[in-house]
DNA sequence: AAAATTTATTAAATAGATTAAAAGGGAAGC
DNA sequence: GCTTCCCTTTTAATCTATTTAATAAATTTT
């Protein structure tokens, strides 16, 4: 029943060379004030025995868990799994262990999940995209525990996040729309809750005002969610809209992926009769057909500066919080064509 | 610089209500040798001064960490990325943190991080398609930590192991080309070492000898990886057969997404002119053009049944190795027909 | 050669929770 | 009045690795 192996403890080691507990783990860390001899010796010994340092015993007593929570509001969002593997490598290679939260979309399970994160004492916590929609709760949270928001932008710069700049990447989407020669531009705009999908919104704006076009409150539809169902549901809703605009921009691949197929199913020939661009730039937008012309971001960048960063608040680096943005870049591909002419 | 909180721990909550450390250990776990009275002093006590239990210290004097481990042999092969969350739900439901390690496709790293999980002393290890040709090396680890394989089947049944029925995976795709009119059907089929993989290909044998048809070594092409580009090579080769076959089974929607791809690149009209099929449905398989006919396993029953047989070894279920096989089930959807009449 | 310093090692304290064993206090029983 | 029993609480030990302070041994300085 009970499972009564007697793991190998650094007693167990002292006790078998007849030196003292505190030189072996000194040893094993090559403390410079034991002798080499010594050193190998223990090490030796340790490999014989099979030893496995028990990180419990360490955590407690240097008050470090060697571990990072990675907190993410839903990793079904076809988002989060592409930047799950960069922050899990990126760990890895600092010896973080990464503990892997999904609040599924839940504010009550975000909550859980940040206390769950406490009670573990983890060094830092990595929040993807969270639901609070002001800083404090985030704000008071970092006080006691390193803590880097990824891709949100909070109302004050309290905490440090590094973010893509979706500003922009609504800015982009719309402008290449724009230079095709799309003037009636539709733009599907998720949960305005989020901060990713209100920075898009402020670019789609700032772009259609830089055409010399008054941005119009019906041409921008908001969904419910980031689902595939979503997408298909607000392309209906966008198909109504008369007159009918020319193109859509989108605020997420899976979504822009739904109203690509509602539109197919309605007839409408994408890019022939109609544009759509999406945002993220998923492995499956340049498989759907046609491929999807969207707005990638380099998560290889985002994962790494996102650890990068949560470590230097865990060494210590307490200057000011930061806020990095970077930059997306647009991808043609097959769902983007110029109008057809307004006067056939 | 140093991080200066004095975290509350059991002993302020003691010294300030004057009763000893034990009692309060006691009463935050509703033991019923403590009287009401106190169990509700100590409760408000602690969380008046914001107590936070020390899983360090709890886990070093209980030995569990109530943590488990999750290595996955590549998060980024489509499929890992959905059971992931499954697992993590079932985890989190049962109070266990998750641990997520990604080998990334590289024996080395699967070996580091069943090291690290060990020194973590998780309380159980699941392994999502390993990468080790034999059980021995799990069946080792498996004697000092509660171990379940998901999706592996080993040559011999020494180790737990939640497993797809592959090959029933394999047999229901084939057999469903067969009953579609199809006589030469290829199949593409993933790297040989893996043990989904050998059984698929031997239900695709099975299906088609039940079929009276001897399968041939020469339309089984072996890809070199999981990727979408493999499957667009593999693609490539099937059609060079001669005679050419009418349809394509895979091992995998991302193979078959690329094996689609590449077919229509060459001008072959899917499925009119050759049906292919996927396998795993992921979430991109019904949006691709056209939408896979595939394969689809419960993946939230793999999860599910996965962490519960490992909370069974760990609660001490010292039952002999169990091997479940979920039966898979094909899903009819766009990418396949029958073939085009054999004389036109 | 004695004193001072350096080097190598050890004993003991420590981190914070859990738990086995011991003890205190009150009621009941003889 | 004393023992017994039960209920609640406390004391002390424990888990393992790290770290501080102390000590022994070796080396250098005076």
């Amino acid at each position: 029943m009970e499972n009564n192996h007697h793991n190998i403890t650094i007693n167990d080691i002292a006790r078998e060379l007849e030196i003292s507990g505190s030189t072996v783990s000194r040893a094993l860390h090559d403390d410079t004030r034991i002798s080499q001899e010594v050193i190998k010796k223990v090490k030796r010994a340790a490999a014989r025995l099979g030893y496995i340092p028990n990180v419990a015993a360490r955590s407690l007593r240097t008050g470090k868990s060697n571990t990072i929570g990675l907190l993410v509001r839903d990793i079904n969002d076809g988002w989060s799994s592409t930047v799950i593997p960069q922050v899990e490598k990126n760990c890895t290679e600092r010896g973080y262990g990464l503990l892997l939260c999904n609040a599924n979309n839940d504010p009550q399970m975000e909550k859980y999940y940040l206390r769950v994160l406490q009670q573990r004492r983890v060094d830092g916590v990595l929040i993807l995209t969270p639901i609070y929609p002001t800083a404090d709760p985030y704000y008071i949270y970092s006080q006691s525990t390193p803590l880097v928001l990824v891709d949100t932008e909070l109302n004050q710069p309290l905490v440090n996040a590094i973010t893509v700049d979706h500003e922009l990447g609504g800015y982009l989407s719309t402008q290449y729309l724009l230079r095709l020669g799309h003037r009636r531009i539709a733009y599907l705009a998720g949960p305005m809750n989020l901060s990713p999908n209100i920075m898009n919104v402020r670019g789609y704006k700032r772009a259609m005002m830089e055409a010399g076009i008054q941005p119009q409150e019906q041409l921008i539809v908001v969904t419910a969610y980031t689902g595939i169902q979503d997408g298909a549901e607000g392309m209906l809703d966008i198909l109504k809209i008369n007159p009918r605009p020319t193109a859509l921009a989108t605020f997420s691949d899976l979504v822009a992926a739904g109203a690509l197929d509602a539109a197919k199913r309605n007839g409408i020939r994408i890019p022939e009769d109609f544009s759509i661009i999406g945002y993220d730039d998923i492995p499956m937008s340049s498989l759907i057909s046609p491929p999807l012309t969207t707005v990638i971001q380099d998560k290889e960048m985002l994962g790494g500066m996102a650890v990068n960063m949560l470590c230097q608040v865990i060494n210590g680096d307490t200057q000011p919080p930061q806020q990095f943005k970077i930059p997306p870049k647009l991808v043609v591909r097959k769902s983007t064509a110029p109008p057809k002419s307004e006067n056939p």
